[in-house]
Formats: C-alpha cells, structure tokens, sequence
DNA sequence: CCGTGGTTGACACCTCGCTGACACCTCGAG
DNA sequence: CTCGAGGTGTCAGCGAGGTGTCAACCACGG
C-alpha cells in the first residue's frame, strides 16, 4: 500500500513514516503543500495522511484536490482541533476519515489500513488463499498453520500480491506500490525479493510466474 | 445511494433511516442479523451500517460476511463501546469505519456520504466469442472451459484477434500491433504463431483464413 | 563508540522455453 | 497441370526469469 504523509513537523513526519513502513506500506513524506502537490503529480497513492494545520498551501486545500481529482485516493487528516463541527468540516471536505491530535499509533494504522482497504474494490482485512493466511493487522502470516517469519518487504509484497489474487502483478507494479518513491527501473531487488518469498513460504509453490507478465498468487 | 441499516433498537433504527432519506439516500432496515443477511443476499448495497451490539448473529460476524464477499460495499460500525482496542478491532474485522455512541447525525451522514463515495472501478472487459473466453487483466484463456496455456506472444495476438471479432486482420496488422517496433516485412513469424495458437486452441478450429485478407475469429 | 545480526539490493552466472528462420508440404483457383 | 498463398516440422539463439553470493546498511545492545 502506498502512503503520502504530509505534515510540517518533521519529526513526527519522519516518525510517523517510519511506523507505517514497519508495516510494510511504501511511504514518501511531503513536508510542506507545494512537495505535497509535486508527488500527488507524480504518484497514485492509497493513502494521504494529512495535517490540516500546513503552512503554505493549506491542508484544506490540498484535500479539496485530492478528493476532487484522484479517485482512489483516500485522506485521512490529522488536526488539533478536536470538536465534531472541526470533524465534519473535514469530512465535507473530501477527507474520508479524521483523527485528532494526538493519536493513538495502533488506532492511527488501523485507520490508515482500513483507507487503503477503501481505495480499490473492498478487500476483507485477513487475506486467503488455500491454506496461505495473511493478516496485515497483526503483521502475521501462516502456511498450512505454520508461522512465516517475514521481513517488512517479504510481508508487503505477499500481501499485496495476495490483494490482487488470481491476477499477475508485474514487477513494476510491485515496485509502484511496495517500495517507497521512485526506483531505479533496472533494480533487481523484486527479482531477490520474490526468491526469498518463495524459499520461506516453501512446498508446493504459490508465487506463480506468468511469463512477461509479472507473478501471480492463487487460481486463474 | 443505498443503504442498510442493522440495529435491534427500532426506534433508533428508524430515526436513522428517516434522517439518512432526507438526505436522499435509499435506505432498508434490518432489525435482526437474519434479516440482515436476507437482505444482504438479496440486494447490492454502497453502505451498511451496522450496529455491533446485535442480538442472534453477531455484527462482527456480518461484518466479516460483508467485508468477505462484497466487493463493492462498505461497512460503517456504530458501537457503545469507545476504548481504542474495540475501535482498532472493528476496523480490524473487516468494517471501513467506526462511530462510537452517542453520535452526531451531521457528522454520520458527512461519514455514511464518504463511505459512498467511490467509483466502481471499470473492469477490463472480458473477451468471448463462442465458448472461448479471453481475460486479458487475469491473463488467462479458456476454452470450453479449459484453461490454455499461452505463452505471451501466442496470448497478444489471440487478445488482438479478439478484439476485431468478425473482421479479418493482416499479418501486417498483426505485425504493427502485437509485435513491437517495424519487423522485416518477409518475417515468418505471424504464420508461425498463428498455428501454435491453432494446435492449442483445438477443435473446432476458432481461427479461419480470409485469403488474401487475414485471419478472423468469430461470425463474419 | 563499536560489534552483531538481520534486511536489502547488486552482480554474475545459469537454465529453459519461447521465438523466428528455413525448408518443405498442401490445396484450391484458373 | 501450374502457381502461389498459406500450413507444418524442425532446430538454433536468445533473453526472461531463477539462483548463489557478497557488500552496504541499519537498528540494537554492550
């Protein structure tokens, strides 16, 4: 899942970012409205996370373009302000959830997920396929009940792949949508990461490959 | 928009439903998780709102119900409980969004609108003539319900050919399209991967010969 | 401040199935 | 019968994709 964090103070920015990445979302950090339009220009995101209070131009303006240009992007907005006409203001707006400062982190991701699960067709929040079990919430994978013990990027790939069963994801794709901002366009890192997917999800194979396609989780 | 209401308590129920219908949305109510799963069965909703304190099946279970078979409707939980942990699980199980008790109308409605809000993502068309059936976003082809194994070249001009169902397409067009960049005009390899395409798709022949024209599939 | 272990990505090499050329065959039109 | 468009059999090269390995990097604990 890509994210867009948009938010001036740069540590919590930076912190936020790196609580999301954790999770395994591909996140770039705006710290200010013009960089935020420059990669809304640039990327499709699942996610905005926006700070209305910005300076320069501002959070509400931001989220009007968003919400009246991209359609299937979804903005969560962070404020201060705390009271339910500050809310529905920003619900009116085009954002599609609130959360006010300061947050919990764990509510903070589940929203944050819940977005992304918005963004395309609705996908239920355990991913399966035979006996393959994701759940991105609790960050935890099974193999026939066996534990799969995953990196970040093994984890988001599986899941994002396992999002769009049935259907090849290029490598291109993947590199869109797992790794954060643009990458260079020979990198072989999909190529590794995949190979170590399959090697820990073992016997019989689930990562198909669809020849200049891309790769494929489940049936056709 | 269309909307179901879940809640046991009928008054509440249905001051939710008239209030959600002077906003003009097309609202039922279902006072019971039976009904709601009647209900579910039988009609496409954009919104359900769900109340989680539910008596029979329990709202969690409609909720993942809901999230795992509708791919196009979106659940918002209303809920007593406020602490973090029932808000994180809510959106855990599957909900896109999650309203403790007491609520404000204005901000649900502003919430139920921007759970609505979203396009149908339009779906790659699906090719079919006769009993062959051609998925381009799945890659994959069938005939007659078997699957047929294509290799890349093989699959692009079968989905090319396809898409001009009843007109005859030169190997010269074939050549332009499917293969990139200006090939030697005298190549053989449009012939060529015509009849591997042939040998796989089986009897009755689908690909005809126009002569001096092309091939064509379909009626003429 | 430095070592340590895990993650990530690059590079070199290998493998195998797809691709396309060539030679030859078939068949219908004139 | 002759001719030429189109079909078939076969084989070599090539490139997409897989694998082994190593180095850079980062978070952590001492």
């Amino acid at each position: 899942m890509r994210v867009l964090v948009i938010e001036d103070f740069e540590v919590l920015a930076q912190s936020i970012a790196t609580g999301l990445r954790r999770e395994g979302m591909a996140v770039d950090v705006a710290l200010d409205g013009n960089a935020a339009l420059d990669h809304l220009d640039l990327t499709e995101y699942d996610v905005v996370v926006l700070d209305r209070d910005l300076p320069g131009v501002s959070g509400d303006e931001i989220c009007r373009r968003v919400a009246a240009s991209r359609a299937f992007c979804r903005v969560l907005m962070l404020t201060a302000a705390g009271t339910i006409s500050d809310r529905v203001a920003g619900l009116e707006l085009g954002a599609d959830d609130y959360l006010p400062k300061p947050f919990d982190f764990t509510e903070f991701v589940a929203r944050v997920r819940a977005l992304g699960r918005r963004s395309g067709p609705a996908l239920p929040p355990i991913l399966v396929s035979g006996d393959l079990r994701v759940d991105p919430g609790r960050h935890s994978a099974t193999r026939a009940g066996r534990r799969l013990e995953l990196s970040p990027k093994e984890f988001a790939v599986l899941e994002y792949l396992l999002g769009r069963e049935g259907r090849p994801v290029s490598a291109e794709e993947l590199l869109e949508r797992v790794w954060d901002e643009a990458a260079d366009p020979f990198t072989t890192t999909v190529k590794t990461t995949i190979r170590r997917l399959r090697a820990k999800l073992g016997e019989p194979a689930v990562i198909c490959t669809v020849r200049e396609a891309g790769y494929r989780i489940g049936p056709t």
